[in-house]
DNA sequence: AAAAGCCCCTGGATGC
DNA sequence: TGCATCCAGGGGCTTT
């Protein structure tokens, strides 16, 4: 569900309110993808001192540790002083004196993971592969297209795989390489330098957007404070099939790559 | 080293 | 209405 402009919607929604709050309660449910790595009461009485984000983990600062929470395929998150009763897909709950945290997730897909800190190697396993920001100042045309020339797979995979720029999903890659006029089955390493530079301001576009209109909700998402996005009503490709195009008029298609759908304009995107 | 598949899980849409 | 099948915003792990 969530890539990175609905996790950073999200981040934001209510990192500023639960900052320098204590953990009064802790509970965790169902198991997610991976165990907690304590238990879950020692929580209690620590401080949420921040929240940062890194690809599609976000990282709660604690005093003590450091908690990953990952939204995996169909997380969210709620944060309110009062939450209604917890429902069959509510598995982690964080109450603090500013306010309950809740990670709400049907697949379960998602994960919440403690660690003492980000050097520990639970954490750096996760975290030490990851790509460079694709809205940070260190996501460079130059060196993005150097990294594609190393990449003989497909350009929509490499994108997905996140160990060059992270954060790009299943429909912002679609939309970038729409944006940049790229066949999504092109091999990475076949880009050019001028193409590349494209691809590069296309993401940086689509994420930029995305975010600026709260990310895109197709079916449930919404950010901590139940605020839906909006930038489904602005795709150009995704889950557009069969439809025509809002540039050229020609018909979307629909292609399979490593088990995600992909979606592009046949005359936008020749190559 | 990179690439390709597999799989975790639940719910909604579609088809018979 | 009931049941089977397919599909879904991710990504770590295993195998080629």
């Amino acid at each position: 569900m969530p890539e990175l402009p609905e996790v950073e919607a999200t981040r934001l929604s209510f990192a500023d309110r639960i900052a320098g709050g204590r953990i009064e309660d802790a509970w965790l449910g169902k198991a997610l993808r991976w165990p907690l790595g304590m238990p879950v009461g020692q929580l209690v009485g620590g401080r949420v001192l921040g929240v940062r984000r890194r690809g599609k983990y976000l990282l709660l600062d604690l005093d003590k540790g450091l908690l990953l929470l990952h939204l995996g395929m169909s997380g969210s998150l709620s944060f309110a002083p009062h939450l209604p009763p917890r429902g069959a897909h509510d598995h982690f709950e964080l109450a603090t004196d500013r306010g309950i945290l809740r990670l709400n997730d049907p697949r379960r897909f998602g994960a919440v993971v403690w660690t003492p800190s980000q050097s520990d190697a639970r954490a750096r396993k996760l975290l030490d592969g990851l790509g460079v920001e694709p809205l940070g100042a260190d996501f460079l045309p130059e060196a993005f297209h150097a990294a594609l020339r190393a990449r003989k797979a497909a350009i929509k995979q490499v994108l997905l795989s996140g160990d060059i720029v992270v954060g790009v999903g299943n429909i912002y890659a679609s939309e970038a390489l729409f944006l940049a006029g790229i066949r999504p089955t092109l091999s990475a390493a076949r880009i050019s330098r001028p193409r590349a530079a494209r691809l590069h301001a296309a993401i940086r576009e689509v994420l930029g957007r995305a975010l600026a209109v709260g990310g895109t909700t197709l079916r449930n998402y919404s950010n901590a404070v139940g605020e839906r996005g909006n930038f489904q009503f602005e795709v150009a490709v995704y889950g557009r099939s069969g439809k025509p195009c809002r540039v050229c008029g020609t018909l979307i298609k629909t292609l399979r790559q490593g088990q995600r759908a992909t979606f592009y304009c046949p005359r936008c995107q020749k190559t």
